[in-house]
DNA sequence: GGGCTGCATCAATCTATCTTGAAGACGGCG
DNA sequence: CGCCGTCTTCAAGATAGATTGATGCAGCCC
């Protein structure tokens, strides 16, 4: 159990609010049961009757889509403190995989959990409103890399999410980052080959772009990359103008 | 005002739910103010400082991205009924653009209009949070076409994609629509260039799959079209069972 | 009627990325 | 230590889709 240092969701969630003790007992109400995984391991799939979410509590995970013909397209790659399948949540069945990437844990809580937040705490409610939206705008973003982008920008948008997204809780995180994903993976996550994906690097690197260290990556020119690729931040703020008080 | 028959707005979320006065008072709301746009008129642009969401009364919008260097990417094609802007709610400005494709009219009201859903209706709140979360799904459907499918499937998802949204308001509609965009328009959505969508729709019409009449598109063989893209569709049933009553 | 503009189409050429296959590098494990 | 699976890299050839520029057609305005 999670109670005796803060969890990853509370930290991730007050970095933009207020919670106050109410907030937190219905925030840690989603993290009263917990699961591990391994390295690959599914999560659910597709089709899967799904009543449930989960928050990320240790390791990536990422979801997916599978074409019948073997065709895979990740979404969206998952960390700590984040929470997993709010577009599923319209529906009675999964729309897409969810897989670990590394060995992890998650912590399952039922739609209905959601509910309570409802009925009980308008604040939270518009908590979760943005951040589920937000979750929205940076899928957008992806779409924006797929449909327009070349490879070498897909890589640097990729890589610069991953950044921005770490920094939410890690503010002193420098421009290196733990890269638990094979290229394989990032190539799903781009529309790219494998092949591909390992020539762009190994040219970006040549470039003086990024550096490698074994599963680690050091984006050399961050403002650069950003220019190239005109990256906006989604994670630093978040609009809580409007929310309830 | 929209007082003397039904707002597309209240028959597209009365089509999942059973909405009561209060609800139906909340809805109304969002559609007090109404404000004409010419074809291809822009509504708002991406860094506007934006505190509005729009109801679709008439027409056909979309909102899209540009890069620096005149890439373009249509996000999402919006239709009468539809909510523009959950994506942005999280952010003090826009995102994306809005434009319209043709002549219409949107409804503008402020995000403070949800906090006051938020506060006082859960079960409006709910069905709020999943339609915002099941056009969040759209996006990853699309996301998918852009990542792993050849220009002709995407033809096919695009096109299925619409006729499933139209028919959410209008069941008895056949396999047969108005279709106001052109093939510029159209390749921006699907990450292609006008000139590919234009050979890939005729040779589409070519064997028999679908046929045109001036801006009007018939789909010959939906199920062929489905299987092809392995087609789900988003919008004929929304997950209601966990909603607070 | 004549000219303009927007749009669809066609064709020739070009290129980014895919495909396939094979060879290193590396770590884990018997 | 040596084997084996995973991952990365390299290379040769194939192709889907981009690019550019020209043509035709329709509607619209003068």
């Amino acid at each position: 159990m999670s109670t005796q240092s803060k969890s990853c969701l509370v930290e991730k969630l007050s970095y933009y609010v207020d919670l106050d003790d109410i907030a937190e007992k219905h925030l840690a109400a989603l993290e009263e049961h917990e699961r591990n995984y391994y390295r690959h391991q599914e999560v659910y799939s597709e089709g899967d009757e799904l009543q449930y979410l989960h928050v990320v509590k240790e390791g990536w995970f990422y979801s997916y889509t599978d074409m019948p013909d073997g065709r895979r397209q990740i979404i969206r790659v998952l960390h700590p403190g984040d929470i997993i399948g709010f577009p599923d949540i319209s529906f009675e069945e999964a729309t897409c995989n969810v897989r670990a990437s590394e060995d992890g844990c998650l912590c399952p809580f039922p739609k209905s959990k959601l509910d309570v937040i409802f009925r009980e705490s308008p604040k939270l409610t518009a908590l979760m409103f943005s951040i589920a939206n937000r979750d929205h705008a940076c899928v957008i973003d992806t779409l924006r890399a797929m449909g327009r982008m070349d490879a070498r920008e897909r890589l640097s948008y990729f890589f610069l999410d991953i950044i921005a997204r770490l920094r939410v809780t890690n503010k002193a995180m420098s421009n290196t980052i733990r890269m638990p994903m094979n290229q394989h993976e990032i190539g799903d996550a781009l529309g790219l080959t494998h092949t591909y994906v390992s020539k762009t690097i190994r040219e970006m690197e040549d470039a003086g772009l990024i550096s490698r260290n074994g599963a680690t990556l050091t984006l050399g020119y961050e403002d650069k990359l950003r220019d190239m690729v005109d990256f906006s931040d989604r994670y630093a703020t978040l609009d809580t103008s409007w929310f309830p008080s």
